[in-house]
DNA sequence: GTCGCTATTGCACTCAGGTCGCATCAGCGC
DNA sequence: GCGCTGATGCGACCTGAGTGCAATAGCGAC
């Protein structure tokens, strides 16, 4: 399952706001600042918006082609275990990658595919009767909330 | 993307309770009542917990040998149409299936894999708020709630 | 500056879950 | 019991993702 770790975990608080912080972070880790690590950094640093890995893979090949699809997906994961990007699952289909540092939850319409960033205080009370009634704590980014929008709702 | 329906979809409300009102419903819409449709719906009326395809796909074969997985695929979509099954992402891994009548939504452990059936009430009020701030219907069986359970928290 | 250890990479391959095309089979209305 | 056509079985195929391994290249030590 897992090949030899390069890159021990962060944990959770270890977002970093840029590509220079990140390859630090990945250096006092033991982890070398290389050409593809930085390329992949730099894409997600100036992603405006959600990205599968295939999309990151996409824009790391226009700035340097010899960049391999499995490069990219490993060093997602690696970036994953330092804390600075999270993967979140909007519905079916591939994982979409963002910077940790600017994660939130999402509503997913099942009708027209629409995406809606949820403001981060509308699971508050879920997380609280959740809490109280089954001991358990959500984690709302980690994959989206599906239903239907506004306007497919006033279609029907 | 999609083959000839056969069976159009009978939107939500169509729950039946047993394997011989599904047939009914099928042949209404002017589906036909085959033995591989009726073992793969045996399987699922008989099911306590939520299988994957795959696990529908074994089951079927012990009762049927001869019947493809790829005809539990088909059937499995043909019921999700008819609003008899319904299919669940409880976090990464295989879709699972289970009875429309029993759906419910459900919270998935991180760290240890546990699944929390959760109480129909608990959505509520965040099902209110959503509503009311972004115009969005949400269906929170679809998507499992990830986060950490009571236990899991506890060792940290 | 350069040496050498070893983390990282590129490549080719594998894997799982799921879908599709098509010839054949078999419900079921007549 | 005929025949139309929906359903099936089979195998190929697809997408997203992960792995094994030899070659490459950071970077700390000297």
């Amino acid at each position: 399952m897992s090949r030899p770790i390069a890159l021990p975990g962060a944990g959770p608080g270890a977002k970093v706001s840029s590509v220079d912080e990140a390859l630090a972070l990945v250096r006092a880790r033991g982890g070398r600042a290389t050409a593809p690590r930085r390329v992949i950094l730099d894409v997600l640093f100036s992603a405006s918006w959600h990205m599968t890995a295939e999309e990151v893979a996409e824009a790391v090949q226009v700035r340097a082609p010899e960049v391999n699809i499995s490069t990219v997906y490993r060093n997602l994961e690696d970036m994953q275990r330092l804390g600075v990007v999270v993967h979140t699952h909007l519905g079916h289909g591939p994982a979409t990658y963002q910077l940790a540092s600017v994660a939130h939850a999402h509503f997913l319409c099942e009708v027209c595919g629409a995406t809606i960033e949820a403001p981060d205080d509308v699971f508050a009370s879920l997380a609280r009767t959740v809490k109280a009634r089954l001991g358990f704590s959500i984690d709302p980014v980690h994959f989206a909330m599906l239903g239907r929008c506004a306007a497919c709702r006033a279609h029907e």
